[in-house]
Formats: C-alpha cells, sequence, structure tokens
DNA sequence: ACCGATCGTCGAACCGGTTCGAGAACTCAA
DNA sequence: TTGAGTTCTCGAACCGGTTCGACGATCGGT
C-alpha cells in the first residue's frame, strides 16, 4: 500500500512538506504542489485514516447508537438512521452503527477508544442508562429523543405535547365528542419512552377543556395482536368517532382492520396518526398524520454535533434543547363525524 | 486520557512488557499480569483504536454498504442491515455503514485508507460497479445477492430459481390454472436487480410444465401507484385465481387493495409473496409467504468474511457462491380456486 | 552593500499502540 | 563449576500520518 513517503519520494519532497502540499496547512511553491498532487493521484495515495486519526486525534466518525428492541416499529427507526447518515456523509463523517442491546457498554468502548469523535443517540429514555455514560466521555453526544435531564447535552425532538394537543383540536373543531388514543405499548414507556406520555396527557387535557371524551389504551407493538388489540377498543366504544395514533405499527395495522369491520375513513371513522410522510408513502397509509420528521431530527442532531466536534462552539457553549412543531398532514381521513 | 505507558508507568514495568501482560502473546509472570491488569482496571484504560490499527493493520470494523434507493422498499433492507450487524458484533467487530449513493466511490475510500478489514455489499446488481473495485482492494469482501461474475468474492443469495418454482407448483397443486405475478419495477431490474428474472423466469417455465397461464408485471415500490396497479391487474385478469408477490411493496399494499374490492384470500384469491417472516408480522401480513431469511444470509455473509479476514481460510481458498433454499410458510392464504 | 522579514523546505518528534531481538536471572544437568 | 536452555523483562523500532522549530534562500528597503 502506498503512503505519504511513497508519495514523497517520487515528488523528490520530504514527508512532512508532502503532507503541508496535501493539507495546504503551510504555504507551499506551487511547482511542489503540483508535483505532489500529481504524484499522489498517480500513485492512487488514500491517507491511513488509523495513522491520521492517530495523529490528529479526530476519527472523522459518528458513533449512532439504535437499538433494535422487539417491542419497537424498526421501519420507523430506519428513518432517524438515513437521516443522520445522510448528513454525516455531507459533512465529511463516517457512521459507525452500534446496534449492541447493552448501549452503556457499547457508547463506552467507542468513546474510550476514540474510534468516535461523537455520538448520536437514537430512542432515548426518560432516565436513559446511556446518558451518564455520554456525559463522563470525552466526546459531545446528541440526542434524538427528550430525556429527563438534558445538561451536558443537545438534545432534539417532535413536540409531542403540541402534537397531542393539534390531534385532538383538529377532530373537536370537526364536532367529534369521543375520541380514541392508540398509544405505544405500556412496556415502551416502562422502559422510559417519555414521549407517548407527552402526547397523550396534551391530547387528554386538550380533549377535557374542549368538552370531548377520549379513552386512551396502549396496543402492543406486534402483529397479530395489534389486530385484535384495535377491535377490541372499537368494540368497546362504538360510539367514538374519531381514532389517534400514537404507533406507528397500529397505523400500519389499522387498514386491514378497517377492512375487517367494513369501515372506512373518514366516513365512519375520522384518523389522525403520527408518522413521517416517508412512512405513509411507504406502507401507503391512507391517514392523515402529524409528520414527525425523523430526517429533520436526524440532520439537526448531526449539524449541531458536527458544529461541537469542530470546536465551532465554545467548549461550554449552552447546549440546546430544540423541538420541531408538529405539522399535520392532510390526508383526508377526516370529516365531520357520523353517528355509527 | 490514559494510554498504555500510564498503565506501564503505574504498575512499574515497560510499555512492552504491560502490552504483553494484557494481550497474552508472550508468558509474564503471574505477578506482573496480576498487576497491570488491576492498574489497568483501576485506570479505566481502553487501548486506542486508531494507534492499535496503525500497528496490527486491523481495525476489527467491517463496512456494510447499503445503499437506500428511492425504487427500493427500505424496511426490507433494514432486515439485512440487522443481521449483518448482530452478526459483526457477536464476532467482535464493528459496522461502519456507507449509505453513499456512488458506491464505487465509498468503497474505494473506505477500503483504501483501511478504515475496515472487510466489506460487506448489500442489494448487489448483476453488473455491479462496486465489484472491480473490491476486487482490486486488498481486503476481503461477502455480497448478498447474486452477481453476473463472482470470481474473487463470497456470495450468498436466496435460491430465487427454487423460490419461482415452489410459488407456482404450490398453486398449480391446488388446481389453478390462472397466475398472476407481481415483480419489482422494471426500474430494478434495468439497474441490474437479477433476482427479479430469475423468479419470473423459473415460474413461467414452471407454470407452462403444469399447464397453467401466468401474467407477469412490474409494479411501482411506492404509493399510491401500487394501489392503482394492483387494481389494473386484477381488472385486466378477471379469470385468474392466484396471485404471486415478488414485491414488498405490493405485498404491503394488497390488504388495502383486497378490501377495496371487497375480496378475501384464500377465498376469492389465493396469494404467496416472497419476504421474511419478521417482515410479514411487522405489517401483519396475512399471506403465506416464501421466507426471504434477511437474518440468516446477512449472518452467513458476515461469518464467511471473518474466516477471510482472520485467515482461517487459505489466502487463495475458493470463493463460495451459497444460495438458501426457500421455505414456504404457510399462512392459510392459498386453497383450491373458486371461479369469481 | 547590508539587514531584517518572508517564504519554502527539511529533519525530528510525536500520537499510542505492537513486536522483535537481546540480555538478565534463574534452573538444571553434566 | 560450567554451560546450555528457560523464563521473564526491557529498550528500540515500527506502523503512517501531522506538526513544530530551524535554516537557507530570496526579497525589499535604506
Amino acid at each position: 500500500m502506498v503512503n505519504i513517503g511513497d508519495v514523497a519520494r517520487a515528488a523528490g519532497v520530504a514527508r512532512s512538506t508532502a503532507s503541508y502540499a496535501l493539507s495546504g496547512k503551510r504555504s507551499v511553491s506551487d511547482e511542489v504542489r503540483r508535483r505532489v498532487a500529481e504524484v499522489a493521484a498517480e500513485l492512487g495515495y488514500t491517507p491511513n485514516a488509523g495513522a491520521r486519526a492517530l495523529a490528529t486525534s479526530r476519527a472523522m466518525v459518528i458513533g449512532l447508537l439504535a437499538q433494535f428492541l422487539p417491542d419497537e416499529f424498526a421501519p420507523a427507526m430506519l428513518q432517524y438512521i438515513q437521516g443522520v447518515a445522510n448528513t454525516a456523509r455531507d459533512l465529511g463523517y463516517d457512521i459507525l452503527l452500534s446496534s449492541d442491546p447493552d448501549g452503556p457498554a457499547a457508547l463506552k468502548r467507542l468513546t474510550d477508544s476514540r474510534m468516535v469523535d461523537g455520538v448520536v443517540l437514537l430512542n432515548v429514555a426518560e432516565d436513559d442508562e446511556r446518558l451518564p455514560v455520554l456525559r463522563a466521555a470525552p466526546q459531545p453526544g446528541a440526542l434524538v429523543g427528550l430525556p429527563g435531564d438534558c445538561t451536558g447535552v443537545d438534545v432534539f425532538d417532535l413536540d409531542f405535547e403540541e402534537a397531542g394537543r393539534a390531534m385532538v383540536e383538529h377532530l373537536t373543531a370537526l364536532g367529534h365528542r369521543e375520541l380514541l388514543l392508540v398509544s405505544q405499548p405500556e412496556h415502551v414507556i416502562e422502559r422510559g419512552g417519555a414521549y407517548v406520555w407527552r402526547l397523550q396527557n396534551a391530547a387528554v387535557e386538550t380533549a377535557a377543556r374542549r368538552g370531548a371524551a377520549l379513552h386512551a389504551v396502549h396496543a402492543p407493538s406486534s402483529q397479530p395482536a395489534i389486530g385484535r388489540d384495535l377491535h377490541a377498543l372499537l368494540d368497546a366504544h362504538p360510539g367514538a368517532t374519531g381514532l389517534l395514533l400514537n404507533n406507528e405499527a397500529a397505523a400500519a395495522a389499522l387498514p386491514t382492520v378497517l377492512h375487517e369491520r367494513r369501515l372506512t375513513a373518514p366516513a365512519d371513522l375520522s384518523v389522525v396518526g403520527r408518522y413521517s410522510d416517508e412512512f405513509a408513502r411507504t406502507f401507503s397509509l391512507p391517514f392523515s398524520s402529524i409528520e414527525s420528521a425523523p430526517d429533520r431530527l436526524g440532520r439537526m442532531a448531526v449539524r449541531q454535533l458536527v458544529r461541537r466536534i469542530e470546536k465551532e462552539l465554545d467548549d461550554e457553549a449552552p447546549h440546546v434543547v430544540r423541538f420541531v412543531a408538529p405539522e399535520l398532514v392532510d390526508r383526508g381521513s377526516t370529516a365531520p363525524p357520523r353517528t355509527r
């Protein structure tokens, strides 16, 4: 393999000069710069990443910690991964993907070994075990998801409170008076998925303020249990005319359930979900939904992370907690209620 | 950050001795080994990955090249990624994920810079542009997907020919005489997705041998176009009683289409897909399908790759091309035909 | 003609590991 | 008591980059 010494020799200069010629960090005569560049291209020189990382203490790699939990809906997670990966690439960084179920251990290894210059945590829990490890690490970190304690990290998340409010207001404004809310499985909440509560509490409160009844249930995120649960829910509340979904798997399963009950939206039931447009297109979900903007959140997280890595921010620049405002994408699945 | 020199000093030995004590590559007195281990734990020593990679020319990282193409169904790809990531972790390797649309360039950079010890290519095309780059690289590579030329790489794929045969034989054995096959969009084929042809040709041939008519069409992999196409297909062939799907997006959209037409499987139409069980559960698809085994393929690829990296295989041990035998998972969506 | 500043280049040191060859200390047999 | 063979440890070199300080040449000013 050709190294910078080979390039220097072939160009008839010292190693250091070749380095400066390629990096431009010191002035070099045009003549030499040209010759070095030429020789480097000719020999197919590519710097050794390990050596460069060692010398500069910059790996140009961002760690991405994603956990694929059996009770989470994996396709939704993929969109965040894509957002992060694409943005990182645009900014010149590679992505080291860890799917280790033992998040704290994986994070510690990645940061201590200096394989990564910074870390993005997905699916952050209220009391995330990875956070103490991250705070102790010398590298900066950015989160997608809101933890209880945000000190020392940059945080990005959808504004789930506002999302809950918007969903309910949309339906009550149309005249609905009995609503159903399908959340993530209780298991997700126990593990600290605070966003479930954030949306639900805001929805409950808004419904109360608008004088509507709201029944909230937790549904599993796997099949076929979720189909049964949706049926049971609709059976239990025959008077409900509006359905809110904060559970991607439930949204994916709903078309079949509606079919089995011979119901259509919005004629029989108004439906509003909370998932990304990309998700809706992939699964041809015909329901209006609050955009969860995974690509945007991924991009924001990486952008901020890179700013910290590259010290554009003062070492102790205040950390940010930034919420993306929810937007309702209208796919025509809501209308004024009709008695069933 | 604590390095091996700090450990050595605290333990009162030379750097080299500390290294040997930790790696066990030379005999070291019990006394010293114990003391070094103790001190290392106490100081929280973790070896610097860049330095180690430089010294050993082993990064303990595997490159994973996945392309998220707009006309491919991303959730299906995720399953391969998970299979690869989990197996790599079990074997002590980290995963560098590249989603760069310019595959050849990304691959060249990863291998030339020695960031990775080996590479897994997903979604390999008949005439994949990444292959010449991979063959020129000093690191070994494993593919998921069958290219035209397999020299110099290890290849793993589902046996799509056998899958096509099995699907058709299953339905003809039940008495079906007019079948429909929905493949991936033509765009995928043009790009070299040979698996589409492999399954289709085998299906056509088998149908002919069994005396059945088979109409093959290509459907888009995005919404809402695919729903329209499925409707058009069923309109055009009112006598068809069996539907084969080699297109995940079509499978995901089918429940809604059947609902809209007031059809049910298998009463009105027998359906057989080609996707993983995980996929079926995630989207609650009630159709029998040929298992595409992405986790298994991912695992096989990584296993073989690691064997090559660690030279358990002779440098020129013959490369393998291994097909996974298709298995039909019965979900009760097929039955003898009934005239529509 | 001389002096100081600027420019371009070089050699050496460094990042943090691993590995090789050599030497000290000790064992055991002749 | 000597010599051969082990066992353990050490110093030095190396992997392939980057960066610092120094030095000679060139330039402009007086």
